[in-house]
DNA sequence: ACGTCCGGGACTCCCCGTTAGT
DNA sequence: ACTAACGGGGAGTCCCGGACGT
């Protein structure tokens, strides 16, 4: 009925993701991608904004996950509500495989140009988390230093859990690394 | 005894500066930049890697501010060392002029993709400050989490200093900010 | 009973003049016209042929208002005819704001490719003249010569009329400029 | 002195011409341009503005041809001295072969877009023209009607000795073509 | 009449390599 | 060494047109 097979973005995305693991991301060109499943380098930028963005996808889904946590916690420390909202989260994760986020890490981590996109992403949650503990009456700058704080917590658990031979869930790990962060804070000595 | 005038480098990063800041980064051409100095688009790109390097010079002597402190710090917790290599790092940024960092900082978040440079500059800090933690014997994660809470102390103090108005030293800042890190995390109740 | 707001034209071209003139003919894409009266791009191109056609619209009626005249005029010479053809089109004109004309010649001159379609336009008059002449039994090359100098005559009265602090009815420009042209080929000694 | 083979320009040139002719100017890519000669697409772009501008070449040299006559000439009138540059420069075109303007003249005509960019060019010359009128003192409008009656003529004269069968040179043409413009305005009686 | 999905060419810019000249 | 001239090629944006559905 239709002229065109429906789902050109999806196809697209994961054509992109197979290519890019498999000869590298800067040898990868769109026009390759969007030829790989009959489609135009035209069609491909009209999905997505650059080469980068299919790799960074549903990240609205992915932001809320943790700020809708935020905007719903009970009464609570700015830093516990943000606890409570990372570790929430985590299930954002168990739902996808673990196998595909370590592709997909795999894949960003060999690129510095996708690096620089993840680290602006991880940023843009943090902003996100921080307006969310400003609605709630938190004030700057405790709302940026925990939600940063929570991103961090986020950050290093996640690159544990994708770490060969780690049996903890990520919810685990993040509870531990929680701990760890409010051990190292605590250690600290006023600066002179 | 020179056939050309010296010092294209630093010209070249004038005038991008100059020009970033007038009409715009993505409105400004590499080959703008080389002929309001009367050289060649080549050049530019001989002198900086990409468009975005211009502003981000002098990365090494940034790093080594903070870097430097931790090898030489004396004993002490994890996040004390990097309490007082921050604190003690901004007087590189009090050599350069306030009104200096301000209009550049106008730039880099008039852009996403300088935004994204920055963060990845500020990455690559963390972990050499990790690297630098790990060095004297400090564990994972405690290393990243220590060394990422000082950048966090680092950016979040920066961008206050940058604020109209504001009126302490960047290292008085920063002792304050300190603080606040210390006890946002030290609410956190045991995450559930 | 209809689906769509009528009008659609309409309101493409007042948007796009409106854009044209503050943000730049380059500067507005297709889409941002369409988007700005709540159309799609691919609805701007089908009622506009392209980017340029939507500021020289009613070519047909500007067109007549010579042609017309030529057409219908009494026994005379080409130029007397082209000459009454010209001073009697101006009326045209005179019912469009002088305001208008002005905002709409200035677009045009700020950009070379609408300075290219407006002179193809001007040519197509010249030629459709030339055409009514030589119905009327006029010869070429005076046929061509007569309609071209009405077209002459015509553009340069057009911006003087337009021009700041003048008083004259566009007619009485051309009058004006007519007699300008006469002494002007007239005062040529035969060429070498 | 030419430390680089000069000759992808105009090689490029050649090849476009021929294709242009052969295939047709909407049915020729730059990219197939450039491939013939072995160059790449984004080459062509560097040597020639746009698809077009590869027909529209040498306009400096072709301008000067007029402009310099009218700076040199010795004391007339405005229309004297445009007659005498423009019979002068005729000879800039009897130097290329009449069959190349013939084919050159059939592209364009066959396609608008290159008899716009004509147009363009045709009125850049009238108005460096009308420039170096005013250069020797002749005042506005004058000196654009002057300088528009001369391309007039130019246009008028080049067609026909362009037709086939024309034995005339295009200097005799010209001759004839100043003669009957000013017949054809001279008949004009004061316009109502 | 209008929207959606898509193709494809024009064109600009970024960034890189090579070679000649100073 | 350092520059200019010439070239390549991918990314990305815009224009415009076609096919189909409502």
């Amino acid at each position: 009925m239709v002229r065109w097979e429906p789902g050109a973005r999806d196809r697209l995305r994961a054509a992109a993701l197979e290519l890019y693991a498999s000869r590298g991301f800067d040898e990868t060109t769109a026009a390759d991608i969007a030829a790989s499943v009959g489609l135009s380098e035209r069609t491909f930028f009209r999905h997505f904004a650059d080469k980068r963005e299919v790799i960074f996808n549903g990240q609205d889904e992915f932001e809320s996950a943790f700020v809708d946590r935020i905007a719903a916690a009970p009464e609570g420390s700015p830093m516990n509500v943000i606890a409570n909202a990372v570790v929430g989260a985590s299930d954002f994760f168990d739902t996808r495989q673990r196998d595909y986020s370590i592709l997909r890490q795999s894949i960003i981590e060999a690129n510095p140009s996708l690096r620089e996109r993840e680290l602006l992403k991880m940023t843009a949650l943090a902003e996100r988390m921080a307006a969310a503990l400003r609605a709630r009456g938190v004030a700057e700058p405790q709302a940026s230093l925990a939600a940063q704080s929570g991103v961090t917590v986020f950050g290093v658990s996640f690159r544990l859990w994708l770490s060969p031979g780690e049996q903890r869930s990520l919810a685990e790990i993040e509870r531990a690394t929680l701990a760890d962060l409010r051990s190292v804070t605590l250690e600290a000595a006023p600066a002179v």
